[in-house]
DNA sequence: AGTGTATCCTGCAGGC
DNA sequence: TGCCTGCAGGATACAC
């Protein structure tokens, strides 16, 4: 519905939303046409015409909602931003906790923006191979790294914990501490998890819905995420909660194993 | 350079 | 009922 559409006008309700002074951003966006949707790690891309791009992150509680003329939407209780779409209605931009960003960018900007993500877990760029190099140049948890989009482009916090429980690491492991057959199960397990969630349209805890309203349907299929002190599905041991990083993550102490504590000097 | 922590903001669930 | 606390799907700025 909005691919072709012409942005008549933008309206800031929510000036934080933005990374530019809203005059700038919308002059930048009058007379755009939206030539397509794509996406990249967990950004919405808008395709504009010159090229250039409009690339919103959604943050906890975004979403983008398309209207046609004279709709009105009960999910859009938020409005941050709204494109107002020549004879289309309009592409409303919602967020409650506003933890969004929405930003102009021309050609060369996207270029460099695009450049300092990881692979995308989807494409053939992401193989065993690379996850377990990458994984080896790094201290960090095994969990903070799947969140550095830097690294692997689009994981989030649901979905690591859940690659983490289902490939029997321990989320709080080094990076580098990893064995090559623990970075293929952990590879495995990132697409493996990405491919169900998707097929069931995404996770909703609480807030989050497509632009139809609708939640998505892998939250009964989460295994570790959310379960404290219910059995783990592999062993019945009480799944534990903890946090680190500021984030919370779930694991099962029995099969996720902690790091054998190894004295200094014993190695080989 | 790489890593960990605090912070942005609002809403909701649960405890008292 | 209502107040208070903790928690939330993310990313970044800063301190070390």
């Amino acid at each position: 519905m909005v691919i072709g559409a012409r942005v008549k006008r933008t309206q800031v309700l929510k000036p934080d939303l933005l990374d530019d002074p809203p005059g700038r951003f919308t002059r930048a966006m009058k007379g755009r046409v939206i030539r397509d949707v794509s996406r990249r790690g967990k950004n919405v891309v808008v395709e504009l015409d010159g090229p250039s791009f409009l690339v919103v992150n959604l943050g906890m509680t975004g979403g983008l909602f398309p209207l046609r003329p004279g709709e009105r939407n009960p999910a859009v209780t938020h409005p941050g931003v709204r494109f107002h779409l020549a004879g289309r209605g309009q592409l409303v931009y919602n967020d409650a906790r506003r933890f969004g960003l929405l930003r102009y960018m021309d050609r060369d900007r996207w270029t460099a923006w695009s450049g300092t993500l990881g692979p995308e877990p989807l494409s053939a760029d992401f193989s065993p191979e690379v996850l377990a190099a990458a994984l080896a140049s790094s201290r960090t948890p095994v969990r903070s790294f799947l969140l550095d989009q830097r690294r692997v482009a689009g994981v989030g916090n649901i979905y690591a914990v859940e690659a983490c429980y289902r490939a029997r690491v321990d989320p709080r492991r080094p990076a580098r501490s990893l064995t090559n057959t623990e970075a293929s199960a952990l590879h495995a397990a990132i697409v493996q998890v990405l491919e169900e969630a998707v097929r069931a349209r995404g996770t909703t805890i609480r807030d989050y819905r497509d632009p139809d309203g609708e939640g998505g349907g892998f939250g009964p299929r989460l295994q570790a995420y959310g379960r404290e002190g219910q059995p783990c599905a592999r062993c019945g041991a009480p799944i534990q909660r903890t946090v680190f990083g500021n984030r919370s993550a779930f694991l099962c102490p029995q099969c996720q194993p902690p790091l054998e504590e190894t004295p200094r000097g014993s190695g080989a």
